[in-house]
RNA sequence: GGGAGGAUACCGAAGCGGUCAAACGGGACUGACUGUAAAUCAGUUGGCUAUGCCUUCACAGGUUCGAAUCCUGUUCCUCCCA
């Protein structure tokens, strides 16, 4: 099966510049492709991820991926998709993010190998020196601001008087156009990739290649990831869902995955990973028929866990999960009990503190972290929301001792059915 | 430059002298039901040493027994005219 119907099947395609004229060229060689990231946090967020995989799905049949880290882009903010206009960042915080994400682009597309490794760039590098006399003549002549201004990003904003679009943002797409007829000229890339944000600036980018180069160049767009309640993809009550374990930990991540909602876990499947379609056909079918199994659930949420942060920090993050959703902690052993220390939120406190008359079980709860305010515990504990090692919680005066302490040193929170955190007394 | 209107909790939006920690909607949290799902129903949604106390209705003053509500000034936003 060809890569475009791989894509489509698992429904990743959600437009293209030109799908015959590229089937065709796929399937007489080696294509080399690329996607932009732009550094707007100082890591990725699972919202990025499916441009980024489908670049190693690419990779993986043969093709040569090119991710752009967008300094210079980054440096302007797309206004795409986006209603008002952002801030800029500084330029310190902008290498910072530049570092930490270009980190994480290596970590999922192949470099190593020798018949076609993946390269990562950052437009920063070849856009810094342009003068903007330059630009404006080589680049910006080749636009009607016409055009510009019809493109969606623009008119969305050009509409909503309230809020209206700067110069700086409007030039955005000139930046990108430049980078892909750039890309074209120096690493004779074909095509670009992008979410269907991105359309304008691809198309933007193909234009300028035609114009410059007298050449065809590619786009395809991939399709914005919603979520069935209508919530947006990748949002937690705690915000984004991050790449970067120090932001969103390997069992907050594995758990994202496996909360997944019924209706979106095959798509997702389909969307993230790259099990074969057979396997993906029998989960789904697996999932259909009992639906309670949560086989689907658990296979994306290894898929991703794995893929992201490697096998050995998956067993544990699903080690811990079983565990804690497990049916209880009757009768687990220490070395059962250490498996999730450190997986879940887990705090240390002196021994001290606890001796003697204790603390209060509220406090705790607001040390932990599980609940930001002392009347906020109290008042999920008036709704029957805290639990102290699994036991549910009544009354507000109690103080936590030693006592309380298992196997001599932890305490398991839990805030509602599963918000679990560890205290561990030094 | 002239004129009009506005700024209320996470968001939207009521309130226009006391009964206002502030209606209503959304979101969020918790409980019940379940499968760590969805839908549904219920409770909660400023802080606290908690049948009470404290700090909030852009900011700073003032009037009043009493202000989110009235007055003055400041900042910001929107609309209309030039």
């Amino acid at each position: 099966m060809s890569i475009l119907h791989e894509l489509a099947w698992r429904g990743l395609i959600n437009d293209c510049t030109d799908t015959e004229a590229l089937t065709k060229r796929l399937g007489e060689g080696p294509i080399a492709l690329y996607c932009g990231f732009d550094p707007t946090a100082d890591s990725l967020h699972v919202g990025n991820l499916v441009p980024l995989i489908a670049l190693r799905r690419f990779q993986n049949d043969g093709h040569i991926p090119i991710a752009l880290a967008g300094g210079a882009t980054g440096a302007i903010g797309d206004p795409s998709g986006k209603s008002a206009e952002r801030n800029l960042l500084t330029r310190e915080t902008l290498q910072q993010n530049i570092a930490a994400v270009k980190e994480q682009l290596a970590k999922l597309l192949d470099f190593e190998t020798t018949a076609n490794p993946a390269q990562l760039l950052d437009n920063a590098d070849w856009t810094a020196g342009v003068s903007y006399l330059d630009f404006l003549r080589d680049v910006g002549k080749h636009f009607t601001v016409n055009s510009m201004v019809a493109k969606e990003s623009v008119r969305a904003r050009m509409q909503d008087r309230e809020v209206g679009i700067s110069y700086t943002e409007f030039s955005y797409m000139l930046l990108q156009a430049f980078d892909f007829y750039h890309l074209k000229e120096t690493h004779d890339c074909e095509l670009q990739i992008g979410g269907s944000d991105q359309w304008g600036n691809i198309t933007a980018g193909i234009e300028l290649s035609r114009r410059k180069l007298n050449t065809t160049v590619y786009g395809l767009t991939l399709p914005l990831i919603t979520n069935a309640d209508g919530t947006k993809f990748g949002k937690t009550e705690a915000g984004a869902v991050w790449l970067d374990p120090a932001r969103t930990s390997v069992y907050k991540f594995y758990q994202f995955w496996i909360r997944t909602d019924d209706r979106d876990v095959v798509r997702y499947l389909k969307y993230f990973t790259f099990l074969p379609q057979e396997r993906i056909t029998e989960l789904e079918a697996s999932h259909t028929e009992n639906p309670s199994g949560r086989e689907a659930h658990t296979a994306l949420a290894v898929a991703m866990t794995d893929l992201i942060h490697g096998e050995a920090a998956t067993q544990e993050a699903q080690q811990a999960s079983r565990i804690l959703f497990g049916g209880g902690l009757d009768g687990i052993g220490e070395s059962t009990f250490n498996e999730i220390v450190g997986e879940v939120p887990t705090v240390e406190i002196e021994r001290t503190q606890i001796e003697g008359d204790g603390l209060p079980i509220l406090e705790l709860f607001v040390t932990s972290g599980l609940c930001q305010s002392n009347g906020q515990a109290r008042k999920d504990l008036q709704g029957g929301g805290i639990n102290l090692n699994n036991e549910r919680q009544s009354d507000a005066q109690t103080r936590v001792t030693t006592e309380q302490l298992l196997f001599g040193k932890h305490l398991l929170l839990r805030k509602g059915k599963r918000n679990y955190a560890v205290i561990t007394a030094k």
